[in-house]
DNA sequence: ACTGTACATTTGTATCTACAAATATTGTTG
DNA sequence: CAACAATATTTGTAGATACAAATGTACAGT
């Protein structure tokens, strides 16, 4: 379905409007899919993202900061939601003993396996989302959007 | 900067999940941009949304369902977005005649005025946003986004 | 008219987010 | 080393969001 269909109102739009409220409105319906996908782990998608990024560590620990850097959205309040990921047993959190300031966060073997359940089923769910666009369109439309980022 | 130096953590990922990522860190960028133009204005992006559906309406009232069917994002919480427009005196809302279970809901003067002045800036800044892709790019990548969402 | 069902919106509540201010630690400079 | 600035994280709080339940209205079948 076209933009223009999906929301009516943006019939009289110019094109860079339509664009950016075009990648909005896909970033929802994708974002609703992993949503439901990850809702039965009692996981939202800011603290799945953490988990993959302290797994990418091997091994080493992330201070809040790193983590921060590397989410997706860098906004949220990282502290508590840490937080919560402690709660389920699936990080753990110590002072850093170099610099006292800094904190160390380190994803759990709970942790881990929770992951390692998820891929194939994220995997899975990514290849649904984007069954429908070829090998090219995928090469061109990453390209689109790292040129896009760089206005 | 490509997503994978954007997001460091990425770079162990296949194309589909890169993929996914990239349009939901996209968006986000492209939010925080746009949240920066409208907070002058004591808008969000939802407000501004349902204030620009309603001038799409030419006079004729929307009813909550139809406002949500129109929205990008569509769980947000629509009655009490209403009356934060309300609040500023740039919507009204009354009951339906006809069936008094819908609600009408139009646009002010005030909150007409406050669109016109809005149009220049955003449409500005949406060029800027999308100033470094081509116009063959831009057909491309709405082309490519409506055939995502088919999934 | 009465009953049950579908529809449209509102409300309650828990959670999440944004933003600013507070806290604690480290580094720097006179 | 005292004073001040810089860094890293946490906390307070107001507002936004998701989801379910509640409310109120219309309609269809009997």
């Amino acid at each position: 379905m076209k933009i223009e269909e999906a929301l009516k109102s943006i019939h009289s739009m110019g094109i860079t409007t339509k664009t950016v409220i075009n990648i909005m409105y896909t970033s929802r319906i994708i974002e609703e899919e992993i949503v439901s996908v990850l809702k039965p782990y009692d996981l939202n998608i800011p603290q799945y993202n953490v988990l993959r990024i302290l797994r990418g560590q091997n091994g080493q620990p992330a201070n809040l900061s790193t983590l921060q850097e590397r989410m997706v959205d860098r906004n949220s309040n990282t502290t508590r939601l840490v937080d919560k990921l402690i709660k389920k047993g699936w990080v753990n959190r110590s002072v850093c003993k170099s610099n006292r300031r800094k904190v160390e966060i380190l994803i759990t073997n709970k942790g881990l396996e929770i992951l390692k359940e998820l891929d194939p089923i994220t995997d899975q769910n990514n290849e649904k989302i984007l069954s429908n666009i070829s090998k090219e369109e995928l090469e061109a439309l990453n390209t689109t959007l790292d040129t896009l980022r760089t206005f």
